[in-house]
DNA sequence: GACAATACCGAAACCGGTTTCGAAATGATT
DNA sequence: AATCATTTCGAAACCGGTTTCGGTATTGTC
């Protein structure tokens, strides 16, 4: 059946027709000698060498990866499995991601498989079937919780991987993440300069580990700057617009509604602004609102979403050096990287109008 | 060195530390054997199937992959280049559509293998690159141009690959795509129903099929409708916000602007509002407004964005479908499935609150 | 010119499965 | 009981590479 052989007096060949068997017989050689000159080994003259390698190039020969990789023992694949969709996603951050990993991972001579999370059956299901069938060598995480079933199998497992954001057993993992908790300080510590004294929290997923630090971030600043913790004001969200809305009601109905409202991410905060217009609040005039992601629409709107942002081409290439790092060497310590995200200034805050200002002499 | 086998008096192991040959050797038969009675064969009694399924699923057996496909000759992976992200990627097609390709594939035994176009080099290299070293069985492509190196290349190779668009030779390769002329026709339909007479028009790049059609589109319905081709309404666009602002300055600036601008996309259409905004202009009572796309993100700015949306999950799947089938038989004819898009109003569009209407008894 | 060292390559095992082929064992038939 | 058809499994080739090992052929040394 596999008839359809190049015969050798034509130069011009399908791509990927010859195998190296074909490139031995071509040569007199075996091909296990075509194999060691083409891959730099040091028993072979120069002469046969330079042999091959034209020959190799003329023939167009590329040798199967399927192959080589069985041979080798490796896949030189990493995997990365989607975490269940969002109905309405809000944000690019996935395929921005995606695009960056794979491209780093693409200079270290990787793959990425990309694998959707089933919806039915847990979490780890996906991983531990991509484990067990070596289709991967390597995971690349994100949106860790901080109990994450995940962590807790590949450790387990012994399997390398990196995430994107920290987890309770951080210390035993090589992590990157942003710190969300200084962003949301400095971000806090901007609306109370501005004058704000009543300011919003709108949080994410409390099964999120990020979400619980950007919310830590929020809290210190305000006893930082004396500003009393009102409870009505942290109000819990879900990452999406909708529950930004819904988040952004309980708040605005206060009889005492705050001034600024800090949001986990920008979905909750277009939420917010939505449903703050519709409760006839201006913006930023009479409610300061910030998110945290920096999607590029956010530029767009009217006022455009003051945001935290960070570079997630850096995250991508950082993950990946923490996890070639890792492959290479797998009894190497856990290391960790912490980037910042930048507060991006669009015009969603202000300066409180009514100037409840009592008393900001710096706490006292 | 791999002597770290699991001795036979545990049978508890590590996922995937067994192998064929070891489960072959514990059952007393040879690999062929067993390999046969896990795969259904006819030529096992019952037996000894059961005994080996037993032994298989108790002592965690799954057959590693790279063996099982180089010996099958197929990588039962499909692989996805990413086009070059914008600077601002805006709409979170992308992500969407891997998760749903990835979990369609999956339905078939498929991995999705995911490629960031490496700036450098030409736009078919990475495919040309998956294709020698045989790491794929199939592409999915999408954002095809009209005249598509890519489909060229892949045709020419004889390699199996489905798009989302249309190209020039789209009778020779299956393509799915959804019918962005009707889409504009309705849209446009829809603003000269409300008694619009001048509509401006923003494309998308010239290089994208999609764009060219969507311009028929709202050709086609102008001339139905009698209305005169006016060329200075018609604005090129690069899919991004900015280009939205650019062509919007154009067009609002003119003597007589339109009181109607179609977008191409939705993050044109952003740019287009923003743009409209700093002009002074009120949307929808001054100018309507309409995009493609459905972002999610449309639905929570000021006013909402009225936008042409499919579903990017029915895309994944039948591309899939598509594809699937062709693997199966690549000698079937070509098919091809085209989808629509559906007009989702909200709000920002609305008829014209100065009305020119001179004639409009639908022709004469 | 004899001998050891080195360069170079062939042979074969191996990675972990699948699949073909033929032989042995079993069962059915007369 | 002998013959033939079936069932069932072992043996071995194969997928396409890599890597170890050992044997010539060549070179270097004195």
């Amino acid at each position: 059946m596999n008839d359809v052989k190049a015969s050798p007096e034509m130069d011009w060949v399908k791509s990927g027709e010859v195998r190296i068997s074909d490139l031995a017989a071509e040569l007199g050689l075996t091909k296990g000698t075509v194999s060691r000159a083409l891959n730099g080994y040091e028993d072979i003259s120069k002469k046969t060498r330079k042999r091959v390698m034209e020959a190799a190039t003329k023939r167009g020969y590329v040798p199967t990866t399927q192959a080589r990789r069985l041979a080798m023992g490796l896949t030189e694949t990493i995997g990365l499995v989607l975490p269940p969709m969002p109905s309405q996603p809000v944000n690019t951050f996935v395929s921005e991601f995606i695009n960056s990993v794979s491209a780093a991972l693409h200079l270290h001579g990787y793959d990425l498989l990309v694998h959707s999370a089933n919806s039915e059956g847990s979490e780890v299901e996906p991983y531990r079937r991509l484990v067990q069938s070596r289709k991967v060598d390597g995971f690349i995480i994100f949106r860790t919780h901080e109990k994450d079933p995940r962590v807790n199998y590949l450790l387990n497992e012994g399997f390398p991987f990196v995430t994107h954001g920290r987890t309770a057993r951080m210390a035993e993992h090589d992590w990157f993440d942003i710190d969300g908790e200084k962003a949301f300080r400095d971000a806090t510590s901007h609306l109370i300069k501005l004058g704000h004294q009543r300011i919003g929290f709108v949080g994410g997923g409390k099964e999120f580990f990020s979400a619980q630090l950007r919310l830590k971030g929020f809290r210190t600043m305000l006893e930082e700057s004396c500003l009393e913790k009102v409870p009505s004001l942290e109000q819990p969200g879900d990452l999406t617009g909708q529950g930004g809305e819904i988040a952004a009601q309980n708040l605005l109905k206060q009889t005492r509604p705050p001034t600024a409202i800090l949001c986990a991410n920008d979905a909750t905060a277009l939420g917010v602004m939505k449903a703050a217009r519709e409760l006839g609040f201006n913006i930023p005039e009479e409610l300061s609102v910030i998110g945290y992601d920096g999607i590029a629409l956010g530029a767009y709107i009217d006022p455009p979403l003051t945001t935290l942002t960070f570079s997630i081409e850096e995250s991508g290439k950082e993950m990946v050096n923490l996890l070639m790092r890792r492959l290479k060497n797998p009894d190497l310590p856990v290391i960790s990287k912490l980037a910042s995200a930048i507060l991006k200034l669009r015009g969603s805050e202000g300066p409180p109008t009514s100037i409840q200002n009592k008393n900001m002499e710096n706490c006292l």
